[in-house]
RNA sequence: GGCCCCGUCGUCUAGUGGUUAGGACGUCAGGUUUUCAUCCUGAAUAUCGCGGGUUCGAGUCCCGCCGGGGUCACCA
């Protein structure tokens, strides 16, 4: 239980499209806030010039919307803290830097690249070795005066621990000689993430900082800032992080992609919100489907997992098909649009997508599954017989006997809708062009036609739709339409 | 390599000293079906990373080891 009022941040950098992982993330902030009553912030940290790339923070944006992660404040809509793009606040920080410098907490360092190099290259591991601390007072300004670039780096404590309570990982204790002195600002007057990171945490009145454990070991130079400022530090939260399938962090190598990428590959945002918030989250048998509602009510930041999680999309599969499953066909039609031909009648893809919808783990999978029902297919001889099993004669009477029992259905005005659709038989009479009256008038026939169900109707089938898996047969003729059924059988022997 | 975190079926996990170590995904088999999928039923898969303790009793507590991960930039 969290009693102060919640502020959580979402504060990704505009270096490209945020991977899954990332999102998680998010979503975890948004959970932490919205279960508290809080507010959920997104920050844009744009403090590397090099690495950004445009048109990210839009794709950020597209994420949240789609999941449904609502920002209270952000660079669009703004808030009481703004300006909320790091690029923006570049006098505050500026200011507080001196402040670091004027109450000791931070000194100006005037090493070059290439020293820094070179203590890099005698050893991989080197931390910076803390030559610009001892200058004086004097040697600073001689240096400043007369031109030389520096950078500001933290004063940090060279010998004991910074000890603190992570909400996630518990009490956490790192010894200060593990950490140098990190740079705060760069030579280009920017601030580095740990600089602006505390300056904006404190300004925005952020009270949970809910981040992956990669900035774990970071976290004690952010905590002697706050501490030098004077200020209360948020609580740490240090997320597990998501796996790649051979267990390194998840990467772009690992074809880790964006939630932008497999919403494009046809998963539904619900279910996506489902699976990562499964990855590191336990709720009953961790099948459930829930809204970000549900989770809202059911997340508890002490029960969130320490252990970093595999990303394994056999479990995104089948929370997205289970989705598919449950949503009502209107909506699924609507999702489908980005995925299927402009030109399919809307009425016959919802009728399809009945059919179709208990098959289908991703919304791409309608598309090759509808096909034929909108293109004639190309249907060879051989393979209709390879079904029925009979000779090419009596193929054909069997077909000649399935094609005026459908001849004898009427066709009425109201479409022929499907057995399983809401509609039922009663609205179509025992004569008229219907699934069911063609699965009891086409049963009829086999029964005297010496073909066993099999054969009968599976030749039927891989003669209207060209091939032997689809929907049940019934369905899709009645779907397909009596003129249309009747000529792809009778094209079969022509 | 130093430091820090983590370690229960392939995967996500339940488990807070006494359980036949449970569930779900995946896998396999059976049932249903004219096919596939759905659905239903069942099965296999974990010497709880390993080794020592503590205890009548340990996945649960302690120690050591091993393994995995993270981090050690004027990147976040």
């Amino acid at each position: 239980m969290i009693d102060a009022h919640v502020r959580t941040r979402y504060a990704p950098s505009p270096t490209g499209v945020p991977h899954v992982g990332n999102t998680r993330t998010a979503l975890f902030d948004y959970l932490l806030a919205k279960k508290y009553g809080g507010e959920f912030i997104l920050r844009i940290e744009d403090t590397d010039q090099d690495r950004f790339v445009p048109g990210s923070t839009e794709k950020i944006y597209q994420i949240c919307d789609l999941l449904g992660l609502v920002r209270d404040e952000d660079p669009v809509s703004g808030g009481a803290y703004g300006s909320y793009v790091q690029s923006e606040r570049l006098e505050i920080y500026q200011k507080y830097a001196q402040l670091l410098v004027d109450i000791d907490a931070a000194y100006p360092c005037f090493c070059s690249e290439e020293r820094l190099k070179s203590l890099h290259e005698k050893d991989k591991f080197a931390k910076y070795d803390r030559l610009c601390r001892k200058l004086s007072k004097e040697e600073v300004q001689k240096k400043i005066l007369a031109g030389e670039q520096y950078v500001l780096r933290v004063k940090f404590p060279e010998a004991g621990f910074t000890t603190w309570h992570d909400l996630v990982q518990g009490k956490l204790s790192l010894p200060n000689n593990e950490c140098d002195d990190k740079v705060l600002m760069k030579t280009s007057g920017i601030p580095t993430y740990h600089l602006a990171v505390v300056i904006d945490d404190h300004l925005m009145k952020i009270s949970h900082v809910l981040r992956g454990v990669e900035w774990m070991v970071s976290t004690p130079v952010q905590l002697f800032l706050f501490e030098a400022l004077g200020w209360e530090p948020p609580i740490f939260a240090h997320v597990p992080l998501l796996l790649g399938p051979d267990r390194s962090k998840l990467a772009k190598r690992h074809g880790a992609k964006s939630v932008l990428g497999y919403v494009d590959d046809g998963y539904l945002p619900e279910a996506i919100d489902n699976f990562l918030f499964y990855l590191g989250f336990s709720y009953k048998d961790n099948s459930e489907l829930l809204t970000l509602d549900q989770m809202i009510d059911i997340f508890d930041e002490k029960r969130i997992q320490r252990q970093n999680a595999i990303f394994d999309i056999q479990r995104l599969n089948y929370l997205n098909s289970q989705w598919i499953k449950k949503m009502p066909t209107e909506d699924l039609f609507l999702r489908l649009n980005a995925f299927i031909p402009s030109e399919w009648n809307d009425e016959k893809v919802k009728q399809i997508l009945i059919l179709v919808k208990e098959r289908m783990f991703t919304l791409r999978d309608f598309s090759p599954a509808a096909e034929y029902f909108f293109t004639a297919p190309a249907v060879n001889l051989q393979s209709v017989l390879d079904q029925s099993g009979h000779t090419e004669d009596e193929t054909k009477a069997w077909f000649k006997t399935a094609i005026s029992v459908i001849n004898k259905l009427i066709v009425l005005p109201t479409p022929p809708v499907i057995a399983r659709s809401e509609s039922d038989a009663a609205i179509h009479p025992g004569n008229s062009f219907s699934s069911e009256n063609l699965h009891l008038e086409l049963a009829k026939a086999q029964v005297t036609s010496g073909f066993t169900p099999k054969e009968a109707f599976m030749s039927l089938r891989v003669a209207i739709s060209g091939r032997s898996v689809t929907p049940p047969l019934f369905d899709c003729m009645a779907i397909l339409g009596k003129e249309e059924t009747l000529k792809r059988l009778s094209s079969v022997f022509s």
